[in-house]
RNA sequence: CGGAGUGUAGCUCAGCCUGGUAGAGCACUGUCUUCGGGAGGCAGGGGCCGGAGGUUCGAAUCCUCUCACUCCGACCA
């Protein structure tokens, strides 16, 4: 994408409603720009962060044998007059009236309506177990919104609902969800601790959140610094194994984790020695809860069993806040110049800067190493405005991309071109096709 | 929802106290000099000073109401 085509305008100064780093990055890259409290619009930067965490979540989703579907962000009230939440839910859910004047609300969850499609469409069984998800925009009317995308009232979320005949299958997809969720922020080029954590207005009696560590994070956390040391990676994971998956989970789970809500420091001092005790501040990243029966029974979800009985079934929900994602990375992940991507969520692969746009040869090296990038499938964003060198270079630091590619009249002469890579500040100068080839072999990691 | 603030150009802000032709820097347009880590000169464009009402010969400025936004606290993916 050349620069002069895109839609991109970088900020030198912070503006002042910015509070905390990944909300300033943002607004200074031109990711996002507000439109009321706690309310994005998401700039063509930001869409493609967004959409690329989006892809990892929904590849990990699938790939645990989660279904996507995609229900509305209205709902009609009288679903939730049936779970009793109509009312339960207060002033965080935005009602609205339609000009029948019927009720309706944006939906802030999914529960109700995910337990109505499966009660129209599974009464048996033998179509069990079911384990759905889908990736849509949510509403909550957050008193105050702060933090940016890190907590606004609309943001973007994958809710995944499972259902069981009983206990032991609710516990195998919890598990499943466990590890999908472990595996999901390991990709983003996140790490993310488990926490059991209290189960909050949603309800049930398992519950763990997924925290990533940050200064700025919301809540305090407390945990075994043996955390730390497994690679969970190492194991081969087969989901339908449900002693092997349980197994992983307990190694996880065995270990000290706690927010500040369920935190008990006598347990705590008891399991963990003093040398391993660390306690900081984290972003919840993602939550799973498993409650049984609340929704399916009040909801009439029930199916069949062999024996012709019918049974309420188990349910769980899941999920993992998308859009907030996109500011936790920046938190924990960014210097004193900008973003530093982590290659998987990078809006692009490669910024190409030309140093010298009045320059005929340069110019036209330049083109041809765009070229070459294209070709080899390579997401560039090109700098082809005629840009000073100093803002050029200021403001792809600040969009943090992994790769910059610097072709300047200097180089050309020398059939060179210097290569950066964002993470580490490390510069090579190397002949043109040798870049594009290490660029190629990185990409293809 | 309690408490505290702020609304003036796309962004950062000055002007308000003490009423009298709406400003600066950045950004934008033209031009010249520059050009390897957010340059400088000259010339421009861009504002119902959040909105409504009031006081006044005259309101960005004073008064009243209202809306929006921000921060602290209580609550949350």
């Amino acid at each position: 994408m050349r620069l002069t085509n895109f839609l991109l305008s970088t900020l030198k100064e912070n503006p002042a409603e910015a509070q905390i780093v990944s909300h300033r990055l943002m607004l200074r890259a031109g990711m996002v720009r507000q439109t009321s409290a706690g309310i994005y619009a998401w700039l063509p930067l930001g869409y493609r962060v967004l959409r690329r965490i989006e892809r990892i979540v929904r590849e990990e989703q699938d790939r645990a044998g989660c279904v996507e579907l995609l229900m509305p962000t209205i709902q009609p009230a009288d679903l939730w007059r049936e779970s009793g939440r109509y009312d339960d839910y207060g002033k965080e859910m935005l009602r609205i009236r339609d000009r029948h004047d019927r009720e309706m609300l944006y939906g802030p969850t999914n529960e109700e309506m995910i337990t109505d499609i499966f009660k129209a469409n599974v009464r048996s069984y033998r179509e069990m177990p079911k384990l759905l998800y889908h990736i849509q925009w949510k509403f909550r009317d957050e008193v105050r919104p702060r933090f940016g995308v890190m907590r606004g009232r609309e943001f973007l979320m994958k809710d995944s609902y499972s259902f069981d005949l009983d206990e032991a299958g609710a516990r195998h997809a919890y598990n499943k969800m466990f590890i999908a969720y472990l595996r999901t922020f390991k990709r983003l080029g996140l790490t993310a601790v488990p926490m059991r954590a209290d189960t909050g207005p949603i309800g049930g009696d398992l519950s763990h959140e997924f925290i990533i560590l940050a200064d700025t994070g919301e809540s305090e956390v407390f945990f075994d610094s043996a955390f730390e040391a497994i690679d969970w990676r190492q194991q081969s994971i087969d989901y339908d194994d449900k002693a092997g998956l349980q197994k992983l989970v307990d190694d996880f789970t065995g270990i000290y984790a706690a927010t500040d809500e369920i935190f008990d420091e006598a347990a705590y001092h008891a399991q963990v020695p003093a040398e391993r005790r660390r306690t900081g501040r984290g972003i919840e990243v993602g939550h799973i809860f498993y409650f049984g029966t609340k929704y399916s029974a009040p909801l009439g979800a029930r199916v069949a069993r062999a024996d012709g009985s019918e049974v309420d079934v188990h349910m769980g929900s899941y999920g993992i806040g998308v859009s907030r994602l996109v500011g936790a990375i920046i938190e924990a992940s960014h210097d004193e110049a900008g973003i530093i991507w982590p290659d998987a969520v990078a809006p692009y692969h490669v910024g190409l800067i030309n140093l010298k746009r009045d320059d005929d040869a340069c110019t036209r090296a330049c083109d041809d190493v765009y070229r070459a990038l294209n070709e080899a499938g390579i997401e560039t964003l090109y700098d082809d405005t005629d840009e000073r060198p100093g803002a050029k270079f200021a403001a792809m630091d600040l969009i943090g991309l992994p790769w910059q590619l610097v072709v300047g009249p200097r180089g050309v002469k020398a059939g060179t071109v210097e290569l950066k890579r964002r993470q580490t500040g490390e510069k090579v100068e190397l002949p043109v096709d040798r870049a594009i080839a290490r660029l190629g072999r990185e990409h293809a990691l």
